[in-house]
DNA sequence: TATAAATAGGATAAAATTATCCGAATTAAA
DNA sequence: TTTAATTCGGATAATTTTATCCTATTTATA
């Protein structure tokens, strides 16, 4: 469904917010280690995350990357996907047609336009906020 | 969403279906042409098709690709995205996580459950007469 | 039977994605 | 001011996916 990267980046950004909500920074070598993800990849995951002001990297000692608490739940998982795989998900053609509308749809159009109108209500309508508070209550697992 | 190689293999199908309602076989010239997709790739495609019995390849001169007329219907859309991508599209985690499920499910398990289930009755409740008579009507399209 | 039109399938190449390495820059603390 | 911890970012490598090439095999027809 979603890339590779983009799944290290979603995951990424819970374990961060959850750890903004201590207080805590926390540096790539820490995220890698628990979302169970290869460190430098997931290093350049991180700066695109940062360059789409999803995260606030800290260079230097003790540095790492943080979430603004007030803002953790103004991010929706939808912009976070976009950073990282762009919108072609809900807005692409099911078949791979270059042009896929209404006017000139696919075989599938019409059955797809569904799914992909649910994923994109269901992206937009989590937030980052949700998907951390599951994990602090142990509702949910970030690595298995 | 899927491979490109289940994109083709999906067009493929259909285009193929279309011309056995006539009788009529087709080459793997003609469709990739009509399918606009890359000649040899569609071949390796093709032949998981065959070997799955979604298709039925028929060698030498005056051969090519068909569907018997009666199986057409009996064809779910599922049943080719399985051949080609599998079924990770609706059993995989969508973060990825080797273990996910009930009791130990992702952050974003419930949520994606939805989706995917959808999309599976989709793609199970679709099948190949359906999606050959959208493009027979002139109401779909295989290329664009 | 010879020929031409096809598919089958192995080998290889190109492109995209995923992953690694390493030096430069930054920064807090000793 | 030096050091150590850390992110940044460019270069490269490995893997997977997509695409191409070529030979063998099959088969209807002349």
């Amino acid at each position: 469904m979603f890339s590779k990267a983009c799944e290290y980046g979603v995951k990424a950004s819970i374990y961060i917010a959850l750890n903004s909500y201590d207080g805590k920074r926390v540096s790539l070598k820490a995220i890698a280690k628990e979302i169970d993800s290869p460190e430098a990849f997931t290093a350049k995951i991180l700066q695109k995350l940062a360059k789409h002001q999803i995260i606030q990297s800290v260079k230097g000692a003790y540095g790492g990357f943080e979430i603004p608490k007030n803002k953790i739940a103004t991010f929706k998982l939808s912009q976070i996907v976009n950073a990282i795989d762009g919108d072609t998900i809900y807005t692409g053609c099911g078949l791979g047609l270059h042009i896929c509308d209404e006017n000139h749809p696919c075989p599938v159009h019409d059955t797809f336009k569904l799914i992909r109108t649910e994923l994109k209500d269901m992206l937009e309508s989590t937030n980052l906020e949700q998907l951390a508070l599951d994990i602090k209550s142990g509702a949910c697992f970030l690595k298995l």
